[in-house]
DNA sequence: CCATTAGATGAAGGAAGCTTCAGGTTGGGA
DNA sequence: TCCCAACCTGAAGCTTCCTTCATCTAATGG
């Protein structure tokens, strides 16, 4: 059987003396070093475990198939992200809406560029159905870390506090991706770092106030208008 | 010789009957559905034939390999949305960036929506080697029709527009991404489209004024300061 | 109506990959 | 020092998949 979709997701045996958990670390680096080098389509067990320095047999020591090592992988990144989201969420709590977002925007950054490559890897794992629950699921979590935070800002949101942390997230999500993905990252980011800042502060500031004076002020354009000729 | 990276890209034989391309067209369709049902992971070529409703000598005779195919459906997808951004560029010469900023966001969650289904099976397939490099050529494509709307705006920018439309574009895609998703995305669609519009167009709003009062008026956060306790 | 070309078929070759397991090695405690 | 559990090894079994090609059917045009 070469596919045995739900399977435990957790190591079947921890580590206990210290060389398995250096072998248990070798091998999720060396994910990610094949992830990057060959790609989603050719990472294979075995060369993982080679890359590892370690035999396919050590591998399967520790995770059960192939589907629960790339998914290991990815947890163990989006726990970090998350984590230092919500630290930078506590930090920030009773600060005014616009210190929060420029807070928050660069932490998130930092934490996604502390290892721009694990990050570009990983983008083949999370869009596979396991590693698409996960990243919900990571989502959901800093998405209430964020509301808590909005919650306790000094000036007053005038709009949902969860929609405002959504669209946030989905906004930095996205700058990243592009980041992520541009010719050379190191280079871009800080300008892209500080224009997400002016434009997350923009719209955190646009929450502020009476959003119907900024609602219609232009003719809407139709639903169909972007097809026609 | 089971991959074969880099081959032609395009079908080995173009459809010269009415019958071939309607295979063609059924093979296409069948890649979505097998790639929403199996993922991308149990998408085989066998499969998508079968689905499809011919044999995989049928299959080949249009696609060099499993790559090519994958390839040819991202980029279907892709078209369809580039030019539906590129119409709603050209029609937006001329208008305010409010407005621009409307129908830039209207068009393309339409344009996304108009088949959530397609485009989430394929956000699978842009995260491979190939596919990153056709999301990237189209987003460049789209780039230059958004830079050359804002160019036509009657509202002076204040900041370059590369990167103003760089913006858009990664805000856009974060937040459809998030929509599509999300549980129901048909559900929420309006909700976060509104949204969208809200946040792209206190961005340009913000752009057109004076950057300096809005850069640096909160103090700064420390680069470091979310990784402290 | 026949010849020629386009299109369709699916069994089979051959290459990989995942996972197991029987047997070897290492390390720590008694 | 000796023993046992922890750990490691990697060849081999079994499965699955990609791709080809010899053969068959349908359409087109003369």
């Amino acid at each position: 059987m070469q596919k045995r979709s739900q399977s435990t997701l957790e190591p079947r045996k921890s580590p206990v003396q210290a060389r398995s958990a250096a072998s248990v670390e070798a091998v999720l680096k060396a994910t990610i070093q094949v992830l990057l080098k060959a790609g989603r389509e050719r990472l294979t067990t075995t060369r993982v475990a080679a890359r590892a320095g370690v035999s396919v047999g050590t591998l399967y020591q520790y995770f059960p198939n192939k589907s629960a090592l790339l998914r290991a992988a990815l947890q163990r990144h989006m726990d970090e992200i998350v984590s230092a989201m919500e630290t930078v969420c506590r930090e920030q709590a009773g600060s005014s809406l616009e210190t929060m977002a420029t807070a928050l925007v660069t932490g998130f950054l930092e934490a996604k560029m502390r290892d721009p490559k694990t990050s570009v890897a990983l983008y083949a794992v999370s869009s596979d159905v396991d590693g698409a629950r996960i990243s919900r699921e990571m989502g959901m979590k800093a998405n209430r870390a964020i509301v808590a935070m909005l919650a306790t800002a000094k000036d007053e949101l005038t709009s949902e506090p969860q929609m405002v942390a959504a669209m946030l997230q989905a906004t930095m999500a996205g700058v990243s991706r592009r980041l992520l993905e541009s010719a050379s990252p190191e280079e871009d980011y800080e300008k892209l770092r500080d224009e997400l800042v002016f434009l997350a502060r923009a719209y955190l500031r646009a929450c502020t106030k009476d959003r119907a004076r900024y609602t219609q002020p232009s003719p809407h354009v139709s639903a169909s208008g972007a097809a026609a000729s």
